[in-house]
DNA sequence: GTCTATATAATGATAGAC
DNA sequence: GTCTATCATTATATAGAC
């Protein structure tokens, strides 16, 4: 799949949708341009559009492969203490490196597939957590689901803000060895050593006295 | 700042600017056009460029201004306990509460504005977490500015996604008592008690067997 | 199915009256 | 400084030859 070699014995749609991939990986829907998609595919504009009907109807076309290609994937290994972040699934299938920044810029923009994915990722990660839990090797949180939900949060941020975390950290990129031991050893110490050194801030939530306002009454609207 | 009362007596640069910070926090750059902030302004579209040359031009500016605008508020309360999410500096700070859509588009879409706010949020996170371990309320964790910059990923990942963690939480509004309640109480109890039953995982980082990349070596310390 | 050429609409930017 | 009118470009989408 997404075969960009020379000998391109793929159909015309299915090279449109895979430069649409690519492309749109790189830079995203709104700035590509059906005349860029139609030039990286090595075909005419007109195809595009009578392939598809219309730009709108190749995102669509675009996202239901993805979602299509990821369902094919359930060798997500559920047995390694690892938790189910974008880096380690794209690691555990290579195959999907080429879709992997059309998934991050999905992410970005929002919309169906994110919600999509992010709701995989929760379902995932709440499967791993519940077998953790059993095998004594993750806490059992009170509300595990919630907790998935939160913990599939933080880890697209920090999928997302890779190239961010790498030049803070002193590198270029994430996964050059040292600035990922970093990163990965830091994540680990987070996840196994608790930021609050008691549990006065969780004792305080449960006896009914929210620390974020100091009136004890939470926000009202968001404009 | 950012009136949009009836007495408006902001010079028209202003009100351009803060109209453009407004719709562009709803649909971003890409999809914002000119004459679609004009309008908001409430002027013609010559008004535009004139003040500031191009679109881009608008741009540099909104980025600028809000930069500057973040600069005047210092007052960010290092004593409570709180991690500095966004979520918690606008509550502390509600006047900011127009800039933040922008500052979420921002965040998004990655650039020199993201960038500096990535960097500001790691730098306030870096003392809170040196002030919290010497009050003993935070773990001192072996590389502190590597903790505060996951930290921030992560937290930023909670704010991009804070109407997805709603959904997931069946909710619509984040910030709706019980919705946000179920949320926080949940991110307190993932800082609370760690992931991570045992040191295993750390162990297995600190003794050369890296989980994911296959070849791995120690990083030296953050200079 | 494929390709060239074109229609239509919207954009950023500007010229010039007031 | 403000506003109207317009230019030049570029986008999506389509028509029609082959």
């Amino acid at each position: 799949m997404l075969n960009v070699g020379s000998n391109d014995d793929r159909a015309t749609p299915a090279r449109i949708r895979d430069a649409a991939i690519s492309y749109v990986g790189k830079h995203g829907w709104d700035r590509a341009t059906s005349r860029q998609i139609a030039a990286e595919a090595g075909v005419p504009v007109g195809l595009v559009n009578y392939h598809f009907g219309s730009k709108d109807g190749l995102r669509i076309a675009c996202d239901d492969w993805i979602i299509a290609a990821l369902l094919e994937e359930k060798t997500m290994p559920l047995t390694t203490g690892d938790l189910p972040t974008p880096d380690t699934f794209i690691a555990a299938h290579p195959e999907l490196l080429p879709i992997s920044d059309y998934i991050s810029m999905s992410m970005r923009a929002g919309g169906h597939l994110a919600d999509h994915l992010f709701d995989s990722m929760v379902e995932l990660t709440r499967q791993m957590l519940e077998v953790g839990a059993d095998e004594g090797t993750f806490h059992a949180y009170d509300d595990p689901y919630a907790a998935a939900v939160v913990l599939v949060a933080y880890s697209i941020g920090a999928s997302l803000f890779g190239d961010t975390i790498a030049r803070s950290l002193g590198g270029t990129d994430l996964l050059a060895p040292d600035t990922y031991q970093r990163y990965v050893r830091t994540a680990v110490e987070i996840f196994t050593r608790p930021l609050f050194a008691d549990e006065r801030y969780l004792n305080a939530l449960d006896t009914n006295v929210p620390p974020v306002s100091a009136k004890g009454e939470l926000h009202k609207e968001k404009e």
